[in-house]
DNA sequence: AACAGTCTCAACCGCCTCGAG
DNA sequence: TCTCGAGGCGGTTGAGACTGT
């Protein structure tokens, strides 16, 4: 059955909103508020179709949306989402205060997407891709150079004094002095396209994104069983959750903690994605109780060093492939232990 | 300086979902 | 229960900006 498309393009404007059409759309739904899409070109004065309205609003010209290059707790939350929910931009978006599901979409699709095949990773699994150069051309020098500039870039990011775009690996690996790149706009100085290029060179953006490869496969995994339901019917969570999903799910919610008002942004809205899916009074599960194993379980979390657990990668059930040499104490957050395996 | 290739992202398209009648 | 329409969503496109030669 086909639908009537929603505007009959009979002298509606295609393409780029100009400033005058911003303005009266702005105009109106300051006045009138949101809502009734279909009416709201005629009653504005703008010869557009509702939908196009909508989507220029939502996406452009909505007061409170954050605009601008993505920073790097954001792209994480955006890469493990991702590797939970799949191409659910809405649900990402919901997660990130601010940013638009277009916007995510469009940046996973022009930078993580393609940083991740670089890196060995498939995007759409969070899995490696048959040839993984990535660990075979690392070199732990690269790592100890490497570790100093991603603390200092993290603390900018942190204090947002710098620009998203200059990610601890980018400037470190283009080897710009420290500040010289972190107040530009990329878009702006047209040095966007040589700083994605440095990135893609760099071998502890390898390491890291493997490590947030690994990280999202896990957590990926977990929300995913959790939202089918099959996490339920399949893990033994009575009387708590049992060590092996501490094990698998190799995600610590302290990791969060540098998200500040984000994580906890984010924690709510996978507790409320999670029980979108399934009962989670009836089933007797308690998301409290599973943010509290995970927080208990620091110390537990294990990496190979020089690469990455392949097995936690490759089944997403990481239980069998522990290095207990190299434990991770004291993790202070999600960022700074990324930062600290460089060592 | 000119051209070709590449990248980015705003905007569009078509399908889906959900609520009202 | 069914139909219809508004709004939402994800995939795709293409103009403009940028880079390399």
């Amino acid at each position: 059955m086909s639908r009537k498309p929603c505007c009959v393009g009979e002298g509606l404007k295609k393409g780029a909103w100009t400033t005058e059409e911003d303005k009266k759309l702005i105009s109106y739904i300051h006045e009138h508020g949101e809502g009734g899409w279909r009416d709201i070109p005629q009653k504005a004065g703008l010869k557009r179709c509702g939908k196009s309205c909508r989507l220029r609003w939502a996406n452009y010209l909505k007061p409170d949306i954050k605009r601008g290059e993505f920073n790097y707790e954001e792209e994480q939350i955006i890469i493990m989402l991702h590797a939970s929910r799949g191409n659910k931009w809405s649900v990402i978006a919901r997660h990130l205060p601010k940013r638009t599901d277009n916007e995510i979409k469009n940046y996973w699709n022009t930078h993580l997407k393609k940083r991740l095949i670089d890196q060995g990773i498939d995007p759409v699994t969070h899995k490696p891709l048959a040839s993984n150069p990535s660990p075979a051309t690392l070199k732990s020098s690269d790592y100890q150079d490497n570790s100093s500039k991603l603390r200092n870039s993290e603390e900018q990011l942190r204090s947002g004094s710098t620009s998203p775009k200059s990610l601890p690996p980018s400037s470190s690996c283009c080897n710009l002095p420290e500040g010289s790149s972190s107040d530009e706009t990329p878009k702006n100085d047209g040095s966007l396209s040589s700083k994605k290029r440095c990135f893609k060179g760099s071998s502890s953006t390898s390491k890291l994104l493997n490590k947030v490869a690994t990280r999202a496969s896990s957590i990926g995994n977990v929300l995913a069983e959790s939202m089918e339901g099959t996490f339920i019917s399949s893990t033994t969570l009575s009387p708590s959750l049992n060590d092996d999903f501490s094990e698998t799910c190799q995600f610590q919610m302290d990791e969060f903690d540098p998200f500040s008002e984000s994580s906890e942004h984010t924690i709510d809205h996978m507790k409320e994605d999670i029980s979108m899916n399934f009962d989670l009074n009836n089933s007797g599960y308690d998301f409290s109780q599973f943010l509290e194993q995970f927080s208990n379980n620091e110390g537990e979390e294990t990496e190979n060093i020089g690469g990455y657990n392949q097995d936690l990668l490759m089944s997403g059930v990481s239980s069998t492939s522990v290095d207990e040499d190299n434990l991770i104490p004291n993790t202070t957050g999600w960022s700074s232990y990324l930062v600290d395996d460089f060592i």
